[in-house]
DNA sequence: GCCACGTACGACAACGTTGTCGCAGGGGCG
DNA sequence: CGCCCCTGCGACAACGTTGTCGTACGTGGC
């Protein structure tokens, strides 16, 4: 049977000083392991610590201390149960884990008066950081935290304003080299499919596409370019309409793995999934394992997620040196649905 | 531009009362809507508080006040990119939202070592209470912080020391159903493949397993039964070889997602997807697209989550009520993979 | 006109910790 | 033997906030 006290009472340091027959400020210097501290004094506030189960209240000492460190960082981010978010969390936590620093993590579901109420409830904890992925809109409350001197980094969106780092990956880049390939495969007809146009992401991934019809040679077709999908179920109305065309495309670019998994619903649905091609942005478990296996667009997140957190964390440390626009390399994994050919017409 | 300043300097009520003109607790009473101030006064004070961009320091409010709340709940899970782990963090942190609560989130790996030092952070933290996932191994360090009165509520594995509340699932007898509808499909050669036995759900669906074997009347082989699998290369080698055998199962059942992708995995691998029936514990992403659908039982993550998060804050108000173990009942979501017949032989 | 009472505020201490300073004692050096 | 410095420790104040209590003042009843 556990014991279990009424009301949770923690020794404070005033305890282990009585028990120790020290000064409260002794038990201070040996907690901290400051020395200026004989070895038998040292010795028995270790052991008075012990027997109370002392443990240092962490905020009364980053209230008090001169660094005002609260060995706490922000993680601000879209929706904690989406893959990439997570995995981003994870990234962060492991690299502050190192500098016994943990975690505050909380969604602002791309609403950006949540993501200012949890903004101010991070600030009002007094975290040393943010990491923050930017809800689309406005950037003023970022900016305004910002101004008051609180690091940040910005993480798979860059900032409207100077002055902050920020991590994000080769959309643009990666997704002209997606289109380039499909190209080289022999499509003519690339479409593209994607996510909210206020998203940032989405529009590079766009530029991208453009850019890469544009350097192998192809003609943009207006009705082939589906943007501003919301959720899969959009993704897939669009796909069906796209393949219902007379001159139906024959390959997909989707720039989001929500819409790649619509996009495959439907090919599958039809049994097409063998003759259009299709490479996705963003990875998602078992790509690998569908029929054709999906060629995807994979973003490092664990790497981002680090540098993320080793900028916030150095700056933290007071480094001021200019921002940081870190960019991420994506890679492109080869897995068959990309690597499809055109019906020979 | 952004003008960041060299150090981050934070307004406290001292210069808000001074700009305001009144004294510090004043400034309190207004900030905290106490009443006792005349409706000027409070005009002057929240004038002040606004143009100086006062913000309360919640770690100095937590300390001297009386209750001690931090406002701040410690969730400790495995892994947090893990799917199930972050929506249960999710769901915890919607939860905590409402009551202005936020979250600190950290991973112990199913390392007890590593799970004492985060409980430690945590602790040092003042969090109000913890959601945990326990590490399998002894529970000591957890009944230990348990017996010091922290609020605590364990998820997806109960405590095995008394007086504290959990959430779980119905491991058992969603197994026991998941084998009772592969016994009634025809299948008298059910496979069973597990993983880490030292983790109690493991255990669990293992017994399950067995329960619907002797309920459905049919007999327990023990080449079939293959527990302690560790990650996806030991699961599929586990399939490979049950299908290599003589007089292989026509089903299987598998007790955690990744042994059931691994599982799929070699299925495919071999094109007897369609021959041998297949059912999962555990819902995974796009285990609808794959062919066959996968039939899979599926927890309700959400609601344990939210579940656990309202037994945490009821106890962090007081609640001292005897311990609750909330059962989430599981749910079996038939796709495809677990209606398939025997070969007719 | 007196007292009782309620309201609006301020002074002060305290939460648990750390920074500053000061003091006692011992040892080295001239 | 006197001086200084170094080491080991403690007293005290302070971090930003809130709980307690006191005080001044206005209001109402007799």
């Amino acid at each position: 049977m556990t014991q279990v006290p009424a009301r949770r009472i923690e020794p404070t340091m005033r305890d282990v000083a009585a028990l120790a027959g020290v000064s409260i400020k002794t038990v201070s210097r040996v907690i901290n392991d400051q020395g200026g501290a004989g070895a038998d004094v040292v010795e028995r506030v270790r052991a008075a610590a012990q027997s109370l189960g002392y443990r240092p209240n962490l905020s009364a000492s980053s209230l008090r201390r001169s660094d005002r460190r609260s060995a706490t960082l922000g993680v601000l981010v879209e929706d904690l149960s989406n893959p990439f978010d997570a995995a981003l969390l994870r990234a962060v936590e492991e690299r502050a884990r190192r500098d016994r620093v943990l975690v505050l993590a909380s969604s602002a579901e791309d609403d950006i008066d949540l993501q200012r109420e949890q903004l101010e409830s991070l600030a009002g904890r007094r975290v040393d950081g943010v990491v923050v992925m930017a809800a689309s809109g406005q950037q003023d409350d970022l900016q305004h935290e910002r101004s008051r001197g609180t690091p940040m980094v910005l993480v798979d969106r860059p900032p409207t304003f100077s002055d902050t780092d920020s991590v994000t990956t080769t959309n643009r880049e990666s997704s002209r080299q997606a289109v380039l390939q499909l190209a080289a495969y022999g499509h003519r007809h690339i479409a593209f499919l994607g996510g909210r146009e206020t998203v940032w992401t989405s529009q590079e991934r766009r530029i991208g596409y453009l850019e890469g019809l544009a350097q192998a040679g192809l003609r943009w077709r207006d009705e082939s370019v589906c943007t501003d999908l919301k959720g899969v179920d959009a993704a897939e109305r669009a796909v069906a309409g796209l393949l219902d065309l007379t001159s139906a495309p024959t390959a997909i670019f989707t720039a989001q793995n929500l819409i790649t998994v619509g996009a495959m619903r439907v090919l599958l649905a039809r049994g097409w999934q063998h003759r259009v091609a299709l490479i996705g942005f963003d990875d998602f478990p078992l790509a690998d394992m569908l029929d054709p296996a999906i060629t995807v667009v994979r973003q490092d997140v664990p790497l981002i997620g680090r540098t993320a957190a080793d900028l916030v964390l150095s700056r933290i440390e007071g480094d001021r040196s200019p921002a940081v626009h870190a960019v991420v390399p994506a890679e492109l994994v080869r897995r068959g649905s990309g690597e499809l050919w055109p019906p020979s017409s």
